[in-house]
DNA sequence: AATGAATGAGAGTTCATTCAT
DNA sequence: TATGAATGAACTCTCATTCAT
């Protein structure tokens, strides 16, 4: 995968030319993001790019999949500080929230992903939606939540995150930017509680 | 607004541009679908594209408009057959996920509207979750549901769908193609009927 | 294989495009000769090449095979004149030279072609081959020459041609350039005439 | 010309650029054989490429001197060992084969030179010939061969050569590879004596 | 209303060469 | 003596758009 540094000085290289690609994605996407651009942001000739990366679209999936794996760490750190299980998930999207505001290439530059490298969108909302699962399996086992499927309720939960972090945390036009206010992360959850049966009970023996 | 119809030859010409349009987006997404291979598709010559419209983005605008149109028609069509609100909603996603099926190029080339045309992307989203919003208020009001804010659950039902529409319709790897089957349907109206709060009980007011 | 004429037009333009590349590539050679290059001289915009043809190098091979084919023509010609056949050998290989003088591309651009194209060097030089077997049998059915095998007399003979014409028609230092000189003419043709026998005899029968 | 060895381990690393490059220039010519390739096969850095040539023109050329010193040396030894001039003839230019099978760059690099050095193609072409011219004058003055002109001859032998070790040396499709079948080489000298007047008797006293 | 030949800007990529280490 | 990271010019090729017919 890719070629050249090994010494310092092009470690350095290759993280700078990771960052100016990251910005320059987000700001422009990939098909409007040319090799030049993200080389002049970096502060390199073009021909250095291809010593780091084998093409464009070799950065484009390192990238992807570089996001993907913070994105989840700091999914993870997020939840680990909280103490109940309901906090640890508010915790989670929050963590979620805040890596969408400060690395806005993540959402952009994925959903592009269904042209330019399909294999990399999916494993992107794979590996997220793996963790939802294996946290919704542990709480059902622990009565902590309804028998909803939890493959089904994990896509769910991945399409709110995603809506919501656009919604909320993209778009710039009209009520705040770059956060989600704490009112409607407070829906969220009453939303996702309610859906998740939250107290065990199965929606079918609700009136039971 | 574009040129030249006005004979019925025309309004036909342009109306095999456009569903020309709608199949290479679909399989090729904006970047990748050239002018000249959308004329080549729809029959007619290159400079033809131009007596109809403006330009190749003009062009992606309309169709966003045109599928956003169709797509929330066939959502009340799919719903008004329904008797109870439940079977309503689960018919008008139901219907939207047909629709996914019939007309990829809705999901796929709205994703991809991120950079190209961020307006025709907002605009989309937001009439479908508009209608979305109303329903729920209506069912508040007939006291179907939950006090939940309808702007959050809207957007949340949103991404629900989308979510579901894109690991279930249009992935093809593994487990089924082209239909959500009918048990991620009834889990998935299970998640939402817990997460609304059907029954009118607002999520603080269980305990009580 | 390649592209977009049809009208008159478009014809003159491939044709230009064509004559131009024939003139840049027996200047420059083939990796030197660019695409714009060629666009340049045939006063032409560079995207127009590719209307044209699919690449630089099926536009090569294209040229390889245009330039074979008018060569063996030339050759033909240029024997069918002659009374004897003798007099049609020497005029075959004059023919030869003269093309070479009017189109030094034929033999510049085929001897690189031996990396660029190996199909269309070998192609080339197997058909004159060809021609010159076919000349050889006929001969010996008529007595004329001895019983040398036509295959290996015929690639030495391409090999004579060849190598004459680079010196006495390509080369321009020293003594004559663009035309084999009456002498050197002659002197080829004793040594040909030497070599196949003329006169019947085999060679291991001339004392008998 | 070019820089550093003067030790012994400098003369060690430049033979090995030496035979690197007689390789990759053998498999991709000229063009496509990039220095970091040439160093790679070397197994030393990019940079050290420097230290020994001035450019990769130079060493092109030198390598071209090379092969042509080494070329006329194998076919002079050849020869050598031969009693009758014929049989020295016959050795030489089977060894002039078998050089060809051993180095194919010779061939191959040299007819790309035609562009990028013309001096090294007519220098290499030309010493050949010239041994061939002394040879021929030295065998008339023996009243060996006939009294056509040397020079003439001589180039018309190289092109034999040239072509028949092409033709059955070089390329490998079809009958036999690497080596000039004993069949072919006997027809080649029997046209070749032919030519030459083998027997002394000018062409044109044949029939007296 | 319809055509398709023509254009040129700009894309991704390669590579001979330099130079600080 | 040796290195390899860095460069930027140059390449082939694509494509939205124009316009004479």
């Amino acid at each position: 995968m890719s070629a050249a540094p090994r010494t310092a000085r092009g470690e350095k290289t290759r993280r700078r030319l990771l960052e100016a690609a990251e910005d320059v994605f987000a700001e422009l996407g990939y098909t409007e993001a040319s090799v030049s651009r993200i080389t002049d942001r970096a502060g390199v000739g073009q021909g250095t790019f291809y010593l780091y990366f084998d093409s464009k679209l070799q950065l484009f999936e390192e990238l992807v999949e570089d996001l993907n794996r913070r994105v989840r760490q700091a999914m993870s750190e997020g939840a680990a500080s909280a103490t109940t299980r309901l906090e640890a998930e508010r915790a989670g999207f929050a963590a979620f929230f805040r890596f969408t505001a400060e690395h806005p290439a993540l959402y952009r530059v994925v959903r592009e992903a269904e042209f330019v490298s399909p294999g990399s969108l999916r494993l992107h909302y794979t590996r997220i939606v793996e963790g939802y699962i294996d946290g919704l399996r542990q709480a059902q086992q622990d009565g902590d939540i309804g028998d909803i499927d939890p493959t089904v309720a994990a896509w769910a939960l991945m399409g709110i995150g995603e809506m919501i972090g656009m919604r909320w945390v993209l778009w710039d036009d009209g009520e705040g930017t770059g956060a989600v206010p704490d009112h409607v992360l407070d829906e969220m959850m009453r939303f996702i509680g309610g859906a998740l049966g939250r107290g065990a009970r199965r929606s079918d023996e609700e009136d039971s």
